[in-house]
DNA sequence: CAAGATTGACCGCTCAATCTTC
DNA sequence: GAAGATTGAGCGGTCAATCTTG
């Protein structure tokens, strides 16, 4: 666990089955919602994210962080979001500079069309197979994981 | 575990962070690979591939099957690699509908001078963080999702 | 100057259409 | 017609530049 020249054996087997998680995943989530839907994974997140805030309304630079997004980023899907009457923007009237990302009822009535068919996505894809200790097993990982990712020293 | 309409609180904890690693996973790997070798972690997956591979070759579709993408994401990559001169196509003497990938002598030297500092970045996002039993029950957990996502039933 | 946000250019990927070989 | 592969259009994301507010 000491040397980062190579990786051992084990890590090289386990690092080419994560990358296969994380290639395949998200674009099994992206094609259901797609089909389904006409809406990337993250434009639901986004979506379902300000449909469980108190006056569906959040800071956009408050959204990015929560949905690990960039503001440019956020910025473009708000754009496209907007477009299809999903969503709006106002300047906080806290401070000049702050924008805020409201869920129109429309784009209510959007997450809720898209919730069950993602909702058995997501079962059918992670959940099913696991067992309550194995979905456990997964959160702590994902928490290891998080902590290298979300720098801890800033 | 039987009823694929709700998730209950952990595994939607559990899905929120495991959404957060292969959000921030891919993007880490490709900006160190972007920053400091100006390649795609996509790109890099190609080319380390065939350099593991004898005479440094591989048919397209097996390729393909290898690097878990479609045919079509995988030529348009070996065009921006060809271009660049790391790989090159030819007509398998076997098969005259299939083509060979083939790494170029510079290709080689590029998957060399890349490899260090993308083994530095996968060491420190992953595995410096885990032990070996650690390690172990992700391989575990990355092994139940892959059944999932690569369909056994075809 | 830093924080919040937007914009445009560029790049990579997906999807559907197409071509060739079996 | 299916398998192997390529291509072009369109879309989503990144990065750098820009604008405004504090």
């Amino acid at each position: 666990m000491e040397d980062p020249r190579w990786l051992t054996d084990e890590q090289q087997e386990t690092w080419r089955k994560l990358v296969t998680v994380f290639t395949k995943l998200p674009a099994a989530l992206d094609a259901q919602l797609q089909r389904d839907s006409s809406i990337t994974h993250f434009g639901y997140v986004v979506l379902a994210a300000l449909s469980e805030t108190p006056g569906h309304r959040m800071r956009l630079s408050n959204l990015a962080t929560l949905t690990n997004s960039s503001l440019s980023r956020l910025s473009h899907v708000m754009t496209r979001l907007e477009e299809r009457g999903w969503v709006r923007r106002e300047r906080d009237p806290h401070s000049r500079r702050s924008n805020v990302a409201i869920l129109t009822p429309d784009g209510m009535a959007k997450v809720e069309e898209c919730a069950p068919g993602h909702v058995l996505a997501v079962w059918s894809l992670v959940f099913e197979g696991l067992s309550q200790a194995e979905t456990q097993r997964l959160d702590d990982v994902c928490t290891a994981l998080i902590a290298r990712l979300d720098p801890p020293g800033q």
